[in-house]
DNA sequence: AGAAAATACGCAAACGTTTTCGATTTTATA
DNA sequence: TATAAAATCGAAAACGTTTGCGTATTTTCT
């Protein structure tokens, strides 16, 4: 009931072979104008639609791609996952999601389901606890096309997307330092994940070319939990090595630093000043507004999804070339880094 | 290459039928324990993974739901398809999700996609357009199981979950007038959805209660964009009829207000009290932090999720049940409802 | 007019599972 | 010991498509 009608039984309805039913529907050219007209009425008289499990079967395809990201409650991932849809609704592809939720026990989990070619092809940023990456490795030796963005993994060769982490972190460290910042303080949820190396790295470049020395206690990192990562941050602005400034390198970390500073009574901008990856929209409502490193998420989305389409729908494609695609990240100066 | 190996080839290694294969793997009665030993053993070591299309056309289903929102940037629906898949994955279900953008013609693009059987039920929230509702009814006639939540359809006969919108929304407006609103407004996106209507009824009660007459000019329809939406409410904080607060039925229209308070440099909450249903983990920080109702997300699509299963998992059950599950909003107040 | 080519369609296999129905062997029962 | 019952496995059909190949009819060319 649920299924519906059958291309057999359509056929039989029409009195033509199964054969000719799926050729006149696929448009074939070995059947007639008129034929063809009449299966298509017929097909949609009786509320025909193919089984997209016979045919997958059949073609060895589904046309469906896996997105898996780490937390769902994100603007820069459901940027990005709106821009990936927008290019492969347009070629008849659906969308699996998963959430990792940072775990990569789950991540693990969620990568096995996908080795029985459910997908083809999977789009993914890894969670922050990603070290150890032999399953993805069996993804992309079982030659199932698979793309990064963000939280890259460049053992495995593939395209990947990220935006100018160690440039755009450069510069926002500048901003900082040229409103006054004297010892500004780096957070980072994971040491392992590739863009926060990167990110860093643009940090220290910045301190080192403003002759800062920086103290290792102010390279911060914090954890998924938000309650302990505000206790962690509590103590950071009152411990020893007091940090006049934060560099976020996520969004949530930024949201912590203005929970710590409200409960340590630290004003910011005055006391602290902080800028912050972060795609929220409403950046410029928060007490105080928020400079913000945004990243092109749309487009990342949407440059994933075209490269991904080209080589499942044209015959015969190479691999998906072994190369970084760089989107320029912006930053937007608000009042959370204004200098008195 | 990238399906791997069959049931068939399997048996061939095991010098084994594939249907006494099947068996072994499904943990059949009929297998012996050394026989399941030996087919498991190999099964691990050839990474044998069963096709899900081969067994989806012999089932008939597929261990997919399908989850269609009207937007993927919002804290809400985030939150509710989190709490869905806690509970699918559990069962080992997959989540396709679908993005109407508030968009009827997408929305009904995308429910067709669905009439084929490629998921076995579907979650959804309407979009705010839509009125017409005989692509979904198309749907619940083909027998697939479908379920509401939030934007709900009360036309057709399945379960539903909400929260308590008149009531909570009752609340909200007392706890304005409370603080001294004499005129406040309701802002919304769409007269036609079901919430909408809920929390305006709720809204209009608490105003008749405490004697207050309600300008129909002050009950407000804005539109999916930003920018025009600014405008609107623009227009209504200086026009001839002032409110000095806001029941923002959504949250975006409650960021659009603070974004034209400040243009307009109307200080809240001292002229305007601004409340709104949202689930923004930030609303604390925003300036001044937003008192909100919010709705309890994770719970919801928890629910949702389980009742599903259960009409999915056990042998025979029913159709679901027409009835309308009610889960408790919960107000928080902040300070953008504070009395001077 | 006859041959060749083009047109239009049907038959049957194949994709990888699961399951019904038997078949055979082993064990338990009378 | 004969027989029923249980245990263990295999053969084959079925799910709904697509497609290679075969064939009959019509058209075109020489």
């Amino acid at each position: 009931m649920v299924s519906g009608i059958s291309l057999k039984e359509l056929a039989a309805e029409l009195n033509l072979a199964p054969s000719t039913v799926s050729r006149a529907l696929n448009d074939s050219y070995e059947i007639s104008a008129e034929t063809k007209k009449r299966v298509l009425s017929m097909a949609e008289k009786l509320n025909y639609h193919p089984n997209p499990f016979a045919r997958s079967l059949r073609e060895n395809k589904s046309k469906t791609i896996a997105v898996i990201i780490p937390e769902r409650i994100n603007t820069f991932f459901a940027q990005v996952i709106d821009g990936i849809e927008k290019i492969t609704q347009e070629h008849g592809y659906h969308l699996l999601v998963y959430c990792t939720h940072e775990d990569v026990d789950k991540e693990k989990k969620i990568v096995s389901l996908l080795l029985n070619g459910r997908a083809d092809a999977i789009v993914m940023s890894v969670s922050s606890q990603t070290s150890d990456i032999c399953h993805l490795k069996k993804l992309h030796d079982r030659g199932l096309p698979i793309l990064f963005f963000d939280r890259i993994c460049s053992e495995i060769p593939t395209t990947k997307f990220i935006t100018n982490d160690y440039q755009i972190t450069l510069e926002a460290t500048r901003h900082l330092i040229h409103q006054g910042c004297k010892a500004p303080a780096f957070l980072m949820l994971s040491e392992d994940i590739s863009i926060t190396k990167e990110r860093h790295r643009g940090f220290l470049a910045a301190l080192k070319e403003a002759g800062i020395e920086h103290n290792p206690m102010l390279s911060k990192v914090c954890c998924q939990n938000e309650s302990t990562n505000i206790e962690i941050l509590r103590d950071l602005l009152t411990g020893s090595i007091k940090p006049d400034g934060i560099l976020a390198s996520v969004e949530k970390l930024a949201l912590a630093s203005y929970q710590a500073a409200k409960k340590e009574n630290i004003k910011i901008p005055q006391d602290l000043k902080i800028i912050s990856f972060s795609n929220m929209g409403i950046a410029g409502l928060l007490n105080p507004s928020l400079t913000t490193i945004s990243q092109p998420a749309c487009s990342i989305g949407e440059e994933c999804a075209k490269i991904l389409i080209k080589k499942l729908t044209k015959p015969n494609q190479p691999d998906l070339p072994n190369e970084v695609v760089v989107l320029p990240s912006k930053i937007t100066i608000r009042a959370s880094t204004m200098a008195e």
